[in-house]
DNA sequence: TAGCTGAGTTCGAAAAACGAACGCAAGGGA
DNA sequence: TCCCTTGCGTTCGTTTTTCGAACTCAGCTA
């Protein structure tokens, strides 16, 4: 099958699962979740070598997570890299793998780099899983998974 | 840096991303969520080379996502992998990348490879992100970043 | 004119993934 | 006993990716 045609499976967890299990993509939208959007931020802060940065970047545009948004630096025209609706929908995807990094990967010495609150109470911010019809918070278990062909 | 020190980062959304991120890492974890156990089950139907799933394999029980369980085959004593409590609590993170595939990734002809269900209720399964706190539904916009150092 | 900056591109070396073959232990059948 | 099969890896030579340092290029700025 080989890697890259997981992209054609004909399942919606399989594709992005593919999509966001490319190595240095997970990474690379939890630097845009934090507020970079530049291309040199993105290097120097990750220590991505610029090929495989390009290549990320271009993977994402073509995907529609990301867009280039022109902006105005010394007089010049240049471009950004921002999240496009569809890229603020995976919020939760980092959300979730943050709760869990919280209840199961934590060091001794935690020096979070960064912290997040509800901006309306202060409170905050946990994943979870609920079933679209009663709202009930579900696990795992609390699921019937049915295979299909 | 390197990709791997990333397993070092003080950052709890940074550490998950960068063992999750790891290629067929994902992919490798939708397979056991949907019922696959044995070393030849994942390397027939995903396609893996042998090499690679038995790296993955390592790492992921090295991180305590999984656990060998032995069990009876043609009266040998054999081990499958399965979930830990660790690994079980990713289901969220499935979860939340399976909600995004379906609003954003569905494709023509969608044959969905499987379908889930609330055991309890036989309704549908979807990821959010609420607040702690109040508990009102949060998106990207509603959360306030802090970052650090 | 020369230097600087942001955003890439290029290219040789190193690391990771691929895939076919091999190893091995234990059960089953002839 | 000998051979075949199964499950689970390991080995190893080849192909892909990744790395990282150097190079490019356009448009300020001095």
């Amino acid at each position: 099958m080989s890697y890259a045609s997981f992209a054609s499976l004909p399942c919606t967890l399989g594709r992005p699962a593919a999509l966001l299990g490319e190595r240095w993509t997970l990474l690379l939208l939890r630097q845009i979740f934090l507020g970079t959007r530049r291309f040199e931020d993105f290097q120097t802060t990750m220590e991505i070598s610029r090929s495989v940065l390009t290549d990320r970047l271009s993977m994402l545009l073509d995907e529609g997570v990301l867009k280039r948004v022109p902006y105005q630096a010394d007089g010049r025209t240049r471009h950004e890299y921002r999240l496009t609706e569809k890229g603020k929908d995976l919020y939760p995807v980092l959300m979730a793998l943050r709760t869990w990094g919280e209840k199961w990967m934590l060091t001794e010495q935690e020096d979070e780099s960064f912290t997040l609150e509800h901006r309306d109470c202060g409170g905050g911010v946990r994943a979870k899983v609920e079933c679209a019809d009663c709202g009930a918070e579900l696990t795992a278990r609390d699921v019937h998974v049915t295979a299909r062909g």
